[in-house]
DNA sequence: AAGTCGGGGCT
DNA sequence: AGCCCAGACTT
C-alpha cells in the first residue's frame, strides 16, 4: 500500500511534536537504559503517575549496574503503588541479561532487544527509535487510536493480530530522519489531542490528512470489542499486635497477583477460618476491633476487605516486625491503606 | 486467542 | 460503572 501525503504528514507531526511536546524527565536523555526504564513504567500507566516514580528510581538506580545489584525488596519498594509488579522483576532480569550477554550495552536491534525479559514489541520499538534513532515501529494504544482515525481502520483492536496492521502502517509512515520524534509524536498526539472521547481535532496538526476527521466522526474509532468479567473475593485482614508492639506480616507467593509483596494476614471469607488461624499461631487474642471496610478494584477482580485490629500474645511463629521494619517492606495499596489507618 | 497482572483518573 | 492508560507474559 502507498499512502498519499506521507511527506506532509511526517513533517506536520514531527514539527508539532517538537514545539508542543511536554517537558518530561525521560526526555532529557537518550541513555538506552533510562529510556528502557521509562517505557516499562509507562506500560498501561499514565505519564503523570510515572513521573515521581521515574525520578525516585533514577536517584537510587542511575545505572544499569546499580539496578542489577539491587535487592529485590528494595527494588519493589520503589515500585510500590505503581502496579504490575512483574514489570520490576522482569526489568531487573533484563538488565542482568544485558550485563551478562551484551557487555552492559543495551542491544540496538529488534532481534536481540526483544529477547530481554519484559521487552515486548512496543518497548523494543520505543527504545530503538528513541534511544538509537532506528526506524522501528512502536505501536501502543495511543498509536492504534490515532492511526485508526487517520487511516480509517475499522479492525477490532481488541483482537491481537490487528496490531500487525498498525505496525505495517507505521513502517510505511515513519519518518526515517526523525524516528524518535515521529513515534513519540504519534503517542503525544494520542495523549493530548486525539483522545478517546472528544478529540480536539481543531488543534490537530494532521487533521487535513485524517480520514475520520474529514468524514466527521473520529470519536467512533477505534473499534474495540471485549469486556472482561469481574470476579469478586472477600477477605478478612487481621492486624495482630503482640505485647512488644510488633505486628504480624506475611509475604505473598513469588508468583501470581502482587507477587512477593508483604501483607497483613488475609483470610478468604467463607474459606479460611479465623479460629484455625489463631490456633496455628498459638495466640491468645483479645476481642478484635474493627478497622477499615473497603473495596479494592483490580483489572480483573475486586477485593472486598474487612480489616480488624487485635492484640495478641504467646505467638510462636510468623514474622513479627517493628514499625520501622514494616516501613521498609513493599506492600500493595490496600495494605498501605490499612497500615496508614493503624498509624493514625 | 483468552486470561492474568495494579492502580488511578476520567466520563 | 465502565473505560483507558507509552503492554507483556502465560497457557
Amino acid at each position: 500500500m502507498n499512502y498519499p501525503y506521507v511527506t506532509e504528514f511526517r513533517q506536520s507531526l514531527v514539527e508539532w511534536f517538537n514545539v508542543e511536546k511536554r517537558d518530561l524527565p525521560w526526555r532529557h536523555t537518550t541513555d538506552p537504559y533510562k529510556i528502557w526504564v521509562s517505557e516499562v513504567m509507562l506500560q498501561q500507566t499514565r505519564v503523570d503517575t510515572v513521573i515521581p516514580y521515574y525520578n525516585r528510581f533514577m536517584e537510587s538506580f542511575p545505572t544499569l549496574e546499580l539496578l542489577a545489584e539491587a535487592p529485590q525488596e528494595y527494588l519493589l519498594k520503589h515500585w510500590e503503588g505503581l502496579g504490575y509488579y512483574s514489570r520490576a522483576r522482569n526489568l531487573q532480569a533484563g538488565v542482568r541479561e544485558v550485563l551478562e550477554n551484551y557487555g552492559g550495552v543495551v542491544p540496538d536491534n529488534r532481534h536481540e532487544i526483544s529477547k530481554l525479559k519484559g521487552v515486548g514489541p512496543y518497548t523494543a520499538g520505543a527504545i530503538l527509535s528513541i534511544a538509537y534513532n532506528k526506524p522501528e515501529h512502536a505501536v501502543d494504544g495511543n498509536v492504534m487510536r490515532v492511526l485508526s482515525r487517520v487511516l480509517n481502520i475499522h479492525e477490532d483492536i481488541a483482537v491481537p493480530k490487528t496490531k500487525k496492521i498498525f505496525e505495517a502502517a507505521v513502517e510505511e509512515l515513519i519518518d526515517p530522519e526523525n524516528t524518535s520524534s515521529f513515534n513519540q509524536g504519534l503517542m503525544e498526539l494520542g495523549a493530548l489531542i486525539c483522545t478517546p472521547t472528544s478529540p480536539k481535532c481543531l488543534l490537530c496538526p494532521v487533521r487535513e490528512y485524517c480520514t475520520a476527521f474529514n468524514e466527521g466522526e473520529p470519536e467512533k474509532l477505534p473499534i474495540k470489542s471485549k469486556k472482561v468479567k469481574m470476579k469478586h473475593i472477600s477477605y478478612d485482614v487481621l492486624v495482630c499486635q503482640d505485647d512488644k508492639g510488633r505486628i504480624l506480616l506475611e509475604q505473598r507467593s513469588a508468583e501470581g497477583l502482587l507477587a512477593n509483596l508483604w501483607q497483613f494476614p488475609m483470610l478468604e471469607h467463607g474459606k479460611d477460618s479465623i479460629d484455625t488461624f489463631i490456633n496455628e499461631y498459638a495466640m491468645n487474642v483479645q476481642p478484635k476491633q474493627e478497622l477499615l471496610t473497603f473495596k479494592h478494584v483490580f483489572s480483573h477482580l475486586t477485593w472486598h476487605i474487612n480489616s480488624y485490629f487485635m492484640k495478641c500474645n504467646s505467638a510462636v511463629k510468623g514474622e513479627w516486625l517493628t514499625h520501622e521494619q514494616i516501613e521498609l517492606l513493599p506492600m500493595s495499596v490496600p495494605m498501605l491503606k490499612i497500615w496508614q489507618e493503624i498509624k493514625d
